[in-house]
DNA sequence: CGTCGAGGTGACAGTTTCGTGGCAACTGGT
DNA sequence: ACCAGTTGCCACGAAACTGTCACCTCGACG
C-alpha cells in the first residue's frame, strides 16, 4: 500500500527534483502545476499528503490550502508548504491556513523526506486504549500485551489485532470475509483460508490456561469470540 | 527537555494568544481544538501540563479531565481549567472535576504563565525533578546520574533522556515517531531507525546488572520499559 | 458405512522487522 | 589544530512474521 503524494509547483525543476526524491523513497507521486490541475488530480487520487508551494500562478498555495480544509473529504489531508525565504510572517499566515509544516527553498532531497515521515506519523495515531477483559484473559492495547491470569501470552502483531477486534466484538459470528476487512484492512487481497491459519495460531497462543474453547467455529459461517461453550 | 503543554481549547484566536504567550516563557505547546483531538495528541506527545478549556464542542472539560484522571498512565498530569467569568464559574469549582487550578478569562498572558508555573511546582515532582527507581535501577534528574544498586551506570545525553522518558511513563507501547518526537523533540528531523541505535546503546549501558529486559521490543509495535517479562 | 465438504495442522519460502558493528560528521574542551 | 565523546545513519545478518499449500481430521448426511 503506497503512500501517495501530491505535490503542487510550478516550477518544472523544482518538480522533477522532488519526484525523484519521493519516488525513490517508496512515495508514489502526483504533479500538478496549478492548484486548477491539483484539484483534479485530487479527484482522481485522494493523497495521504499534498506538498504545495507558496507562490503559485492563478490560484495561490494559501487558498489551496483553505480550499481543501473546507472540503470534509480531504481535511485530514496534511500539508507540507513550500516556500521560497524563511519569511517569519508567511509561516505564521501559513498556520492560519491549516498547513502542518514548512520547508524553506533550497531543502536537500533528505530533509524533504524526512518531515514528510514526521508529519505522516503525527497524522495517523493508534487504535483504542480501553482494556478489554474476558474471563481471566486480559488485553491492555496501551502496553500491548496480553496476560491469562497475569501470566503472560505471547503472539505475533495479527494475532494480537485479531484478538482485540474479538474481544471488543465478542458473542458474535464473523465471516472470514468481515475478519480480514477489519483485522488485515480493506484493499488488501489475502486468501480466506489465511484466517483459518491465524486463528489456529491464536488458538495455540492462549491455550495454555484453559482459555482455548474462547475462539470458537461456527461451521459454514465463519468464528466466534465467546466465554460460553 | 522543555516543559510541554497541552492546550484544548477551540476559539482560535484565544488558542494562538496562550500559545504566543506560552512559547515566549519557554514551554513546548501542543494544541488541539476538541477533546477528540486532544485524546489523540495525547498518545503523541505526554504533556506535563494539560489547560483545558471549560466548555468545548463535543466532549465538554468536564468529561476531558474524568476521563483522563481515570487513565492511571495519565491521572499525574495537572490539569488547569479555563472558565468564563460569571455564573459558570462556582458550578465548575463546585464540581469533582479534578483540575488543579481555574483560570477565568479573559485573563493576562503573564497571570497564566505564574498559575501554570506554580502548579508545576506544585504537582510536578512526579513530572521532572524527582528521583525515578524502578527495580533497583535508580535514575536521578537534577544530578543527571543513572545508578544501579549503588553502581553509577555511564551513558549519552541523549540515552538519559530515552531512560528518563521510558521511566517516567512504564507499562506503555511507545512507536518509534512517539518516541522521536517526546525524547528528540517535535522539530527535528531524524530518522525512525535511529531510535533502535539508541534503544541498543541503553540497553547496553543498563545490561551490567541484569537490568536489560527492561527494555523490551513489541515487534511491529515499538518499545516498551517494563520490569514484567 | 462411505462420501464429501469444511475446517485443522504442520511445513515452507518470501518478506518484514530488528539487532549490531562501524563510520563520518559534529561538538566542546585543551 | 587535536582529541575524546556523542550522534545520526547505513549495511549486513539474524530472527520473527506472513501467506500458501498439501495433507489430514472431523462432522453431517444419505
Amino acid at each position: 500500500m503506497a503512500v501517495k503524494i501530491l505535490v503542487i509547483e510550478d516550477e518544472a525543476a523544482i518538480r522533477e527534483m522532488v519526484d525523484m526524491s519521493l519516488a525513490a523513497a517508496g512515495f508514489e507521486v502526483f504533479q500538478a502545476e496549478s492548484g486548477e490541475e491539483g484539484f483534479s488530480l485530487l479527484n482522481e487520487h485522494v493523497p495521504d499528503l499534498i506538498l504545495l508551494d507558496w507562490m503559485l500562478p492563478g490560484m495561490s498555495g494559501i487558498d489551496f490550502a483553505r480550499r481543501i480544509k473546507k472540503d470534509p473529504l480531504c481535511s485530514d489531508i496534511p500539508v507540507i508548504m513550500l516556500t521560497a525565504r524563511g519569511e517569519e510572517e508567511d509561516k505564521v499566515r501559513g498556520l492560519d491556513s491549516g498547513a502542518d509544516d514548512f520547508v524553506t527553498k533550497p531543502f536537500s532531497p533528505r530533509e524533504l523526506v524526512s518531515r514528510i515521515k514526521a508529519v505522516l506519523r503525527r497524522a495517523s495515531p493508534m487504535s483504542s486504549e480501553e482494556v478489554v477483559e474476558v474471563d481471566g484473559l486480559k488485553l491492555d492495547p496501551l502496553s500491548h500485551r496480553v496476560t491469562a491470569h497475569d501470566n503472560k501470552v505471547d503472539m505475533g502483531p495479527t494475532e494480537f489485532r485479531l484478538l482485540h477486534f474479538f474481544m471488543t466484538h465478542p458473542e458474535r459470528v464473523f465471516t472470514r470475509g468481515q475478519l480480514l476487512d477489519n483485522v488485515w484492512g480493506t484493499n488488501v487481497y489475502v486468501e480466506e483460508r489465511t484466517v483459518d491459519v491465524h486463528i489456529r495460531r491464536l488458538r495455540k497462543a492462549i491455550a495454555g490456561s484453559g482459555h482455548d474453547r474462547l475462539v470458537q467455529t461456527v461451521r459454514g459461517a465463519g468464528y466466534r469470540f465467546s466465554a460460553k461453550p
